[in-house]
DNA sequence: GATTGATGTGTACACCGTTCACATCTATGT
DNA sequence: ACATAGATGTGAACGGTGTACACATCAATC
């Protein structure tokens, strides 16, 4: 066993210690913040000890990356999970859809470098699976794909319109967060791109659903 | 008058030498491929050469940028222009807008590298003006804009949905260049992604016109 | 024809990722 | 209890980067 001393020779959870320095790094910074020796300075190690944790850079910071997906994850999560329930089902279901998408776009523009390095999964090739990360945390994907899922059935998106629905939300919103984060949005005063944000989700919502038109309220049955 | 002679002590024209080894570079590798010393090294000059034509880095990466965006503006227009004629003013217009989404889409996996760059005129806080490049070269966004107002004009989209339309396209066609190119959609066979491209796209045109029908042909009065 | 400003060079510094040989400690097997 | 093996951290070093400083070279101007 290990007492962590912090003086002594083994440092004790170094492997953990260098992804929490890297995570803070990369909150401000992005991906490119992370450096291995700006890490391990850090922490108090020579450069080198990270290599005995991490193959190389890239390695490194893709395991920060899982970390700041999950923090994406739960902030949705978090969000879906306050929707109020006094609505019927179907616009109960229109409402979740609609706070993956800001909370999406929301996590981008507070934790601008998370979002940047949560987006940095790319080149992993996980083969055939997606965005899962693992599987006690669900991914931001899964969460949006259940909520569409949510919309079929609750009868606020015709079956028909299910497949594929997914990428044009996912698009309409990463898109808008990126522009918002990198792009010329980013220049504007809160207040405005809180209502673009909306116009957004709002216009990806109609565009899965096909129309316009809230679904009528109905009581549910007892 | 310089004569350009590649061995004299000037160069002749080494910004633009920069500039186009850059835009080599930036191709295959995208804005983080550009290196200073490559890029010198490639034109066959002293690495502080650059420093006479450009402040840093940064200032250089921005300038090929601008070029890179160009490219994208190019392919969209190109692809609007070939709209068949042979449709109704309302189809012709929405036509348009599919293209130029399409268009920006497809530039952006044809060519990964410039569109990275292309996107990384960000920080340049051009204060009021979005994303006007110059005056003689339309920008993407201005040609984005163009056709919007044109389905006003021909009554394909009502316009009381026209403002912030743009963003809601922009959004859409963005966040899907970006997954198709970083994300996992990079990793399915061509034809999938066409179809997801095409998906998206519909998606988004249907947003900002609120409902999934096609305007009725009408014949155009002569 | 001398001078001045523009342009390119050489050297150097600080940073980076990474490798190699070596030091140190922990845990294991007798 | 003790040697030993494996895991973990260190130091020095290599090649890469951006870029600052002083200097060299050329073109255009008075």
């Amino acid at each position: 066993m290990v007492d962590a001393d912090a003086r002594s020779y083994h440092h004790g959870d170094l492997r953990q210690a260098l992804l929490a320095e890297g995570l803070e790094l990369a909150r401000t910074g992005g991906p490119a913040a992370v450096s291995m020796r700006e890490v391990t300075r850090a922490v108090g190690v020579s450069p080198n000890a990270a290599y005995r944790h991490f193959a190389d850079r890239e390695d490194f910071v893709h395991a920060v990356a899982a970390q700041s997906q999950r923090a994406l994850a739960q902030a949705i999560a978090d969000r879906v999970a306050a929707t109020p329930d006094d609505l019927d089902p179907a616009n109960a279901s229109i409402e979740r859809l609609r706070r993956v998408g800001l909370a999406y776009i929301d996590f981008a523009r507070a934790e601008r470098g998370w979002f940047e390095l949560a987006f940095f999964t790319q080149d992993t090739q996980a083969n055939a699976g997606i965005v899962t990360l693992d599987d006690e945390v669900v991914a931001p994907f899964q969460l949006l794909m259940d909520t569409l899922d949510g919309m079929v059935a609750s009868g606020a998106l015709q079956e028909s319109r299910r497949p594929l629905a997914e990428w044009a939300c996912w698009s309409a919103v990463h898109g808008f967060a990126d522009i918002a984060v990198h792009g010329p949005v980013r220049w504007q005063p809160e207040p405005v791109i809180d209502a673009l944000a909306a116009a957004v989700v709002e216009a990806a919502i109609t565009g899965v659903r096909g129309t316009a038109d809230a679904p009528a309220p109905v009581e549910q049955a007892v």
